[in-house]
DNA sequence: CGGAAAGGTTGCGCCAGAACAAACTGGCCA
DNA sequence: TGGCCAGTTTGTTCTGGCGCAACCTTTCCG
């Protein structure tokens, strides 16, 4: 139980795996750095969500940075008692499988989306999968409960700073949704996800 | 255990998951795809490989097409004997972890590729994705095991088939790797390395 | 053997969107 | 209160690689 600031990192890319993370209270980004330098966020953490597990299961190298999106309050278990609870109670080890496999379903969503979507679908996409994750909806409108600056939802679709800035900007003046301080609220989800699905042209 | 031909289909997306399916001999095309009809392979199956598994756990329903690229052999049990099968031996489940986890990092890396590389870097990490998953490597040099013909290449590295074309052959114009008979033979997996990892340009 | 179908190659034009550039805004701190 | 920094907006330019189209090669099959 730690909490941690703004901007600082839970985990680095490359550290050796040895405890598993649980968001309590705030957001994370989880950002991959290519040998190139090329950044792109593999997922945001919000309150609830699970992070850093997979490698300790697996080679135990983190394979992405943790960083907080805000302050927030960071649960942890170290590596062995992780192993202890799975030994006690076998069926966390297939609670564990449901979890990440269907992270993986995600996953392979997004590689599809990637390989075949151009950039205002794959924006659409992205902010409809916020919304489920983190949506909090007050009388038909959704707002996303993580801090997402232009650059976030650019890095997370695969797009830039600059088209997705434009693209937003588009959708602001027909009132699909609003932005300020870093939230998104959704005005109008189902046109979201008319986009998503047939393209913006 | 149980033959199929060239083209068949295993399984088709949408299906109810009640069957986990191996690969004994020839392979095998996962394919995907979305609501606006366009395809991506998901990944390839060779000998040994596990596929089919994962929405066991998760919401049964396969999310991908498996076309047999080539007469192959497949293994399968039920559900039930599966969970039998992890009941009686818990450790399996920690195994699945680890096979189902490395999948899913490989995934993310895929999806930071498709975000900030272009078509001949993502096109080289196919290609040694393939090789390190089912290469023979003879005297030097690698012969991935699985048919690819080059729409394959193309919808396993988010591009076209026209530019997967022009790119293999200016590879095998400059001796890089050689293909024929739908198998790609690589001569020289650093230099095709080096185009992964630092672009071609 | 001949025709069809599947797969591959290649030339060309074009455009989505990346790269570059510059200015603007609001918040923070000295 | 003035300078700085992080984030955003917006205009312009440029290009990777996609879409289209035509053609070629190989394989399959009646």
């Amino acid at each position: 139980m730690e909490y941690v600031n703004k901007n600082d990192a839970i985990f680095a890319q490359g550290d050796n795996a040895n405890r598993a993370f649980a968001l309590a209270a705030g957001s994370v980004r989880i950002i991959q750095t290519g040998s190139d330098g090329k950044q792109a966020i593999i997922r945001f953490i919000a309150p609830g969500d699970l992070f850093g597990t997979v490698p300790l299961f697996t080679n135990n190298k983190l394979p992405a940075d943790a960083l907080a999106a805000e302050r927030s309050l960071i649960l942890s278990w170290s590596e062995t008692d992780l192993f202890e609870l799975i030994d006690r109670f076998p069926s966390i080890a297939v609670n564990i499988i449901r979890i990440i496999g269907a992270r993986l379903a995600e996953t392979q969503d997004r590689v599809r989306e990637l390989a075949t979507q151009c950039a205002d679908q794959r924006i659409a996409h992205a902010i409809l999968r916020l919304a489920a994750q983190a949506g909090h909806n007050v009388n038909g409108v959704t707002t996303i409960g993580i801090p997402l600056r232009r650059k976030d939802l650019a890095e997370f679709s695969g797009t830039t700073l600059h088209t997705a800035s434009r693209t937003l900007a588009a959708w602001e003046k027909t009132g699909l949704l609003m932005s300020q301080d870093q939230h998104l609220t959704i005005r109008d989800i189902s046109a979201i996800a008319r986009i998503a699905d047939k393209g913006g042209h």
